[in-house]
RNA sequence: GGGAGCAUAGCUCAGCUGGUUCAGAGCACCUGCCUUACAAGCAGGGGGUCACAGGUUCGAACCCUGUUGCUCCCA
């Protein structure tokens, strides 16, 4: 059997996937096990696969593989997610480019070109994940307009109706024209733009005075319907309850007197247009003020602007400043930096608008969800988006939840003629609700709501309605066994700017529904950047196709490249280097793998350094596997994986296998070579759940007759007992080889060149436990334990023992008097500050014993080391 | 404007309730090696006033106060 000598993960990855999915590895059914459930953050239909993506479902990977080794009956559940607004737009303009207009579409031709897209392309991004190596239960596929899907979400929607927690109302809400939709508070961007303050000259009626006003919306001068000051600004105080006329339209308007107002800013005086700013609505609910909507839903004036009907808000900006010019009502324009709001989906500029929508009260759900996260019972990782967590839930505010859009689940509202409404599953109960009323209707008098509800209104139930959907409106006792099997789920894997937006509401929903939180633990991701600090996007172009970087660096390649820079919540700053780092760790494995199982064996007894080095791993391997494990449960998974990275890389490769290693073509001992065969299986258990198709490659040829056939299918690594001393010990022994290593490194003298050390140890039993190795590991022909020291000779310093090795020329006497000098004045000075400390009367008072023994142990170490080297300088004088 | 968080090596980050022999890792960097598992490699090395200024303490990267800079959330 010929292995290449690069690993080639391209064939054996796609290999490997076929097999676990011919052998339906990924297909969970309720069984006797404990269950361990994470649900997909679903992916927009519309999206393709980026590199956040590539982020988090690497992770939800190795949780789901991890524990399955683990021994749960694990399910990870995939889907899409329908995307109310993105899709509609994608459909929009794919339609555009064919020359439709959507509006010359009836609803449901419109809907069949959406569904016709959906299929076409809404599985690319699931087929991607394959690639990836996700373990997902394929057959439990589910996208959120799916009918059973819809259907729950349409029950939810009547369900809170009906316990008053959906109502339809006046509000205030952001208004994207170019989308023509509201937006969720959300979904618009707050951008920082130079902007100009205009200041406009009010005449008062019946008097000669004037009051100026600053505005930087001058369009909206014609929707107001007050002036307001500060009660304590004298400037203006006999103003109040007087009347300012509008320039240009010359409406009477009152000059009212609120606390809201800021003196400082521009003139002190606030024209209020309710209609058009948050704010104003407010203060015109307050102080019973008209409102006067001059905007249209396109962004155009409306006929109550009396001036520039149909023409945009941001033209008649600028031909209304012209005007006011001319009437001499302009006074100045200052420049400012202005927030902005702007439609996360298509730029456009947000209107706030008056408008009827449908709204969900927040208030009561919110309060349980806040304490489940509180006490922990859902517990965020890292801990610290808490406190983020907090603040909104403290402060939510209902949520929007109509978009006036098609694609989606339509609200199941009903209306008559008159505009009276109610809310039903279909049209014939809406009728016979209407009966209820005493209002007796045809079918054909009515007509449903046009607007589909926001697409989080969906996935706020997705942990629920992927196993269960009609469990909404049923009790616990009904549920179906899915659910009663894998609810609640376990892990939770997503960005922190979905936060809210889907994790918040997903636990109000399943506090609300079924009674339990949805999941025990969130991991947040970071975002991926690029280099200059950038998030990746397409829009950027700044984004590799995480497709391509497959093929380039392999699945596991680029697994270990997302997952080697990115603690919880931070920031990856991703760079191609980091797959590159990834593919030489799994080559580094690979080949590895090629040593040992290219040795020959034979039944001669073990060599005394092979005993040694078995010994010490295996006590490095256990107590390696604790470590790792403390890190998993604390959700440090890129550092976990760092751990094992280096205990594969440096500590069996880089020190096991090279003091195992028999010379060229020897064979080995029988029982060296099943050692490190058992330490590599371990080991790759531990990192199958990171790298699934390497393991699963080089399990196939180690695996014997008790093994699992697949490793994804295997128990995790048991962890056996740890014998610290051993770890300390060879601890020692490296610390010598490393400085025999600079020695020759600075000598000029080749590693294969061997050389005979001495040992002035005080404790020399300290070296015999891995003597044979410190011999192989730095090539050492004759260790020699004397108090005699060979001459010329050259000294080193491992903690405090002494080791000198001759040297056949005389060594540079006056650059090794230098050198010991500068050591000597350190270890002087450290025992000068360690004796200062051991001196203080206070110090010794107050710390610890411990500690203080430890300082003691450090004066002690230090003045010996102090004596050997100046018993050195004092060799080099005679 | 309100709230939260961050600042440790060139980069990305560890550093637990203040106390291990001058603060650690990975990458990058420098030097020497094509030593038959691996140059996608091996061996070795350099690099930090722990943002700044005060304070508490026998002792501060760690606790407190202030300053500066950055990020996020909300208005």
């Amino acid at each position: 059997m010929e292995l290449p000598i690069k690993y080639n993960p391209n064939t054996t990855e796609d290999k490997w996937y076929a097999e676990w999915l011919k052998n339906n590895l990924f297909h969970s059914e309720p069984d006797s096990r404990p269950s361990f459930t994470i649900v997909i953050p679903p992916p927009n239909v519309t999206g393709v696969l980026h590199m956040g993506h590539m982020l988090n479902n690497t992770i939800q990977d190795v949780l789901i593989r991890r524990a399955r080794m683990q021994g749960k009956n694990t399910c990870w559940v995939p889907g899409t997610d329908h995307a109310s607004i993105a899709t509609e737009a994608k459909v929009v303009a794919k339609l555009k480019a064919d020359g439709i207009e959507k509006a010359s579409l009836s609803r449901d031709e419109f809907l069949s070109h959406a569904w016709q897209w959906k299929e076409k392309h809404g599985g690319i991004i699931l087929e991607q994940l394959k690639k990836l190596g996700a373990a997902c239960d394929w057959e439990r596929t589910k996208f959120t307009m799916d009918p059973e899907m819809s259907k729950a979400v349409i029950d939810t929607f009547i369900k809170l109706y009906n316990e008053g927690l959906i109502y339809r109302g006046v509000r205030m809400i952001n208004w994207d024209p170019s989308a023509q939709t509201a937006l969720s508070d959300e979904e618009v961007i707050y951008k920082e733009n130079p902007g100009k303050l205009f200041y406009v000259v009010y005449s008062i009626a019946n008097s000669e005075k004037t009051i100026t006003i600053a505005t930087t919306r001058p369009e909206t001068i014609l929707g107001d319907t007050a002036i307001c000051v500060h009660p304590d600004d004298s400037r203006f105080s006999e103003l109040v309850g007087q009347k300012a006329i509008v320039p240009l339209i010359n409406r009477e308007i009152p000059i009212i007197a609120d606390e809201y107002v800021d003196m400082t800013f521009g003139t002190g005086a606030l024209k209020i247009t309710p209609a058009h700013d948050i704010n104003d609505y407010h203060l015109g609910i307050k102080h019973k003020l008209p409102v006067i909507d001059v905007i249209s839903a396109d962004g155009k004036m409306s006929e109550a602007a009396q001036l520039f009907v149909g023409e945009d808000r941001f033209v008649v900006r600028k031909k209304i400043i012209k005007e006011l010019d001319s009437n001499e009502k302009l006074l100045k324009i200052e420049e400012i930096i202005n927030k902005v709001g702007h439609s996360e989906r298509t730029d456009a500029v947000i209107e706030p608008r008056l408008s009827l929508q449908w709204f969900v009260k927040m208030q009561e759900m919110a309060q349980p969800a806040l304490k489940a996260v509180l006490d922990g019972e859902v517990q965020l990782h890292p801990a610290k988006f808490v406190n983020t967590y907090k603040h909104w839930m403290e402060n939510v505010k209902d949520w929007c939840i109509s978009r006036q859009l098609w694609w989606g689940q339509r609200i199941p509202a009903w209306y008559d003629k008159e505009g009276d409404f109610v809310v039903a599953s279909s049209a014939d109960e809406a009728l016979s609700k209407f009966k209820d009323l005493g209002k007796s209707l045809e079918v054909s008098e009515l007509s449903q709501d046009e607007d589909v509800l926001d697409t989080w209104f969906s996935s706020w139930l997705w942990p629920i309605t992927v196993f269960d959907a009609d469990a909404i409106s049923k009790p616990k006792s009904e549920w179906n066994a899915d659910l009663k099997y894998y609810y609640p789920t376990q892990d939770l894997v997503t960005a922190p700017e979905i936060l809210f937006f889907w994790v918040a509401r997903m636990i109000m929903a399943g506090i609300t529904f079924c009674d339990e939180v949805p999941f025990k633990n969130v991991y947040l991701t970071g975002i991926v950047r690029d280099k200059l600090g950038r998030k990746m996007s397409k829009s950027l172009g700044n984004s590799p196709d995480p497709i391509d970087l497959i093929n380039k660096y392999g699945a596991d390649g680029v697994r270990l490249g997302m997952l080697l820079t990115s603690p919880a919540g931070n920031d990856l700053p991703f760079d191609e280097s980091l797959c590159e780092q990834g593919r030489n760790f799994n080559n580094k494995l690979w080949n590895a793998f090629r040593l040992i199982n290219s040795w020959e064996v034979t039944d001669t007894p073990a060599e005394k350094a092979s005993e040694e080095a078995v010994a010490w791993f295996f006590s490095k391997l256990q107590d390696e596997k604790l470590r790792i494990e403390d890190l998993f449960s604390k959700y440090r998974i890129s550092e976990a994986l760092m751990a094992l990275y280096k205990l594969v890389w440096d500590d069996y490769c880089a020190w096991f296998l090279e003091a195992i290693k028999p010379a060229y073509q020897h064979p080995i001992n029988e029982s060296t070579k099943i050692a490190a065969q058992d330490f590599m299986k371990d080991l790759l258990r531990m990192l199958h759940p990171f790298v699934p198709f390497i393991t699963e490659e080089i399990w196939s040829f180690l695996k014997s007759d008790e093994d699992a056939q697949f490793i994804l299918n295997e128990s995790e690594a048991v962890v056996k007992e740890v014998d610290p001393t051993v770890l300390t010990q060879f601890e020692l022994i490296r610390e010598t080889v490393s400085a025999v290593r600079n020695f020759r490194n600075e000598k000029g003298i080749s590693p294969k060149e061997s050389i005979t050390l001495y040992c002035r140890s005080r404790n020399d039993e300290r070296m015999i436990p891995f003597q044979a190795s410190l011999m192989k590991l730095a090539n050492i022909d004759e260790l020699v334990f004397s108090q005699e020291k060979p001459e010329p000779s050259f000294m080193l310093v491992i903690r405090t023992d002494e080791f000198f090795i001759p040297v056949a020329n005389a060594v540079d006497i006056e650059a090794e008097k230098t050198k010991l000098a500068s050591e000597l004045d350190y270890l002087k000075g450290f025992l000068n500050s360690v004796g200062k400390k051991l001196s203080n009367e206070k110090f010794i008072a107050n710390a610890k014993p411990e500690i203080i023994a430890n300082e003691r142990k450090k004066e002690a170490d230090t003045l010996q080391k102090i004596n050997m080297i100046e018993k050195q300088l004092k060799g080099f004088l005679e």
